[in-house]
DNA sequence: AAATTATAGTTTCATTTGAAACTAATTCAA
DNA sequence: TTGAATTAGTTTCAAATGAAACTATAATTT
């Protein structure tokens, strides 16, 4: 032990979240990347734009917590691919409305199964209470990770 | 609802967790970042030095489970602003002994109290049983993610 | 209705990141 | 012990990412 706490990096919740959420996305994306060409931001806005067609970049963008040009690279290339296809808004003519292809669908229709599968080995060794337990954690980090976090935080720093 | 059950990409579990573990990266990135001049990679290499002196870099990133190249791009850059210092282990004398300078020591003394009040507040919310539950929540969640989860998730994807 | 401001989306450019090749030291095997 | 295989760490190159500038349309103000 050191000065004060010494923030031992592996109890940090900051720290255990971030590498849970990076060991999750990357052992889904391989299960689907390669296999069928498809980047994490393509299958977040392809798995949009299944429950809501005819979404305009904006809105997936919103739906998503993706950044508007992450969002537009991602469209392009489902595009390119055949995987979705666009219309102009004609009553908002900087619009585009966005739905999937057939392609699309199947495409989506495919790697839903392996994302429930992956969810389900995730879940499958939390008992029903541990499930919902994690419901209410979920909800209340991410709000409270969301606040301005700045206060506490920053009248910490400020002196010293 | 659509075919089977749509995806809703709000309810799923590995895109929740990824959105939560990057909000609370970048909240708190925010808080040091730029005031410190220091990227997540390296403030991670700083703590984990702090703790655990005269790592070579290899047991840097074993412990932080970030990859060699980060880390010795991390280690070069505090050790250019002299925050860490390296010396050539005698015994193998391919290893890098790396630690802190008494600037790496102050600044990290700084940045301490901001991830605990970081951290205080992300938890500010839950209940001591919570806190325990989360505990247990993310030891299991974190021991199914890393499992090879191929097995289920191909065997779904191999027929279609 | 002309001029200003705002919004949707794309492009550009600079930075970050990761994979693979590389250098140097060590260990293992014949 | 020489040569092959490992391991520590760095460098290089190509892809991913994000911020800011840009284009086009729409809404607002005068």
């Amino acid at each position: 032990m050191a000065k004060q706490t010494p923030l031992e990096l592996d109890s940090f919740l900051p720290y255990r979240i971030s590498v849970l959420a990076n060991t999750i996305s990357t052992t889904l994306a391989g299960a689907y990347s390669q296999r069928f060409d498809l980047r994490i931001p393509e299958w977040r806005v392809l798995a949009t734009l299944g429950g809501y067609p005819d979404s305009s970049a904006r809105e997936v963008a919103r739906r998503t917590a993706m950044d508007k040009v992450a969002v537009s690279r991602a469209v392009s290339s489902l595009m390119e691919r055949g995987r979705v296809v666009s219309s102009i808004d004609t009553l908002d003519r900087r619009r585009t409305l966005l739905r999937l292809s057939p392609d699309g669908e199947a495409l989506l229709a495919r790697i839903v199964p392996l994302a429930h599968a992956y969810e389900s080995r995730l879940l499958e060794t939390l008992t029903r209470q541990e499930r919902l337990q994690l419901e209410t954690l979920l909800e209340k980090l991410m709000q409270q990770a969301s606040l301005r976090s700045s206060e506490e935080v920053e009248s910490c720093s400020k002196r010293s």
